[in-house]
DNA sequence: GCGACAG
DNA sequence: ATCTTGTCGC
C-alpha cells in the first residue's frame, strides 16, 4: 500500500477544475477500437472514502481477461483532494487511483472505471480523464444514468439502448443480467463504444457489475478499513 | 430562480 | 460514496 499527497497545483475551485477538463478534453482519442475483449489484461479501479477522517483509499486490480482470475493488485491511500461535485468526480478520485495504478507490478491493460467517460456534461468524465493522464485504454461503467436519458433495454442480457444527451449518443444502457437494471457504459480513451460494451459483457458472466469493479470495490474498502491516518 | 445530479 | 437488519430467492 502506498501513500499519496495531493499534487501541487491541484484545482482548488470548481471553476479551476472545469478549466482543466476543457483543456485536457482535447487530448482524448476516440478513433481507436481498443484491445479485443477476452485477451490480455483488464483492470478495475475504485475508491472508498472516510470523510470524517479525511481519508481516501483506492484499489487497482488486474484480471486475466480470459479467465477473470486476479493477476495483480495494489492499493493507495491519501487525503481527500476535492469535494464531491457532480461533473467533477475525477478530481476527487484521480490522485489516489493513479498511485494505485503506479504500484502495480504489471501493465493494467484496459482500465474499467466506476463512473463515466464521454457521458459527462463537458464530455470528459473520470474514465476520459484517467485515460488522458495515463495513455491507457479506458472505459466507464456506471450504475446510474446521471442526467442522461435512455429507453429501457429489452429483457435479455446483452440488450442495449442509447444513452442520450439530447439527441447525441454519449453511451449505452447495457443489460448485463436478464431483467436486472442495466449498467451505463461510455467510452473513456482509445476504445470504441461497441468494444466498451463487449468488454463489459465479457466481464459480467454472473453479476450485474463487471468483475473488475467488484474486485476493486472490495479491495479499496478493505484498504480503507485498514488505513492509518495518511502522512 | 429551482431542482437534478457519476461516486 | 456512506449510514444499516433482516429477508426473500436462486
Amino acid at each position: 500500500m502506498t501513500t499519496v499527497r495531493i499534487p501541487a497545483g491541484w484545482p482548488a475551485t470548481e471553476e479551476q477544475a472545469r478549466a482543466v477538463q476543457d483543456e485536457l478534453r482535447e487530448r482524448v482519442v476516440l478513433d481507436e477500437p481498443g484491445p479485443p475483449p477476452g485477451t490480455g489484461h483488464v483492470s478495475g479501479v475504485d475508491v472508498a472514502y472516510d470523510d470524517r477522517r479525511d481519508v481516501v483509499a483506492a484499489a487497482a486490480v488486474v484480471l486475466d481477461a480470459t479467465t477473470l482470475e486476479v493477476v495483480a493488485e495494489a492499493t493507495a491511500v491519501g487525503r481527500i483532494s476535492f469535494p464531491y461535485v457532480p461533473g467533477l468526480l475525477a478530481f476527487r478520485e484521480i490522485p489516489t487511483v493513479l498511485a494505485a495504478l503506479d504500484a502495480l507490478p504489471c501493465p493494467p491493460g484496459l482500465v474499467v472505471c466506476d463512473g463515466y467517460g464521454l457521458a459527462h456534461p463537458r464530455r470528459f468524465g473520470l474514465a476520459s480523464h484517467l485515460g488522458v493522464l495515463t495513455g491507457l485504454p479506458t472505459i466507464g461503467v456506471a450504475k446510474n444514468p446521471f442526467t442522461f436519458t435512455h429507453d429501457d433495454p429489452d429483457t435479455p442480457r446483452g440488450s442495449t439502448s442509447a444513452l442520450l444527451a439530447g439527441s447525441e449518443e454519449v453511451g449505452r444502457a447495457l443489460r448485463t443480467r436478464e431483467a436486472v437494471k442495466p449498467v451505463f457504459v461510455s467510452v473513456g480513451h482509445r476504445v470504441s463504444l461497441d468494444n466498451a460494451c463487449a468488454h463489459t459483457l465479457a466481464l459480467t458472466p454472473s453479476y450485474r457489475l463487471p468483475e473488475t469493479t467488484r474486485r476493486a470495490d472490495a479491495l479499496c474498502r478493505k484498504a480503507l478499513r485498514e488505513a492509518t491516518y495518511p502522512a
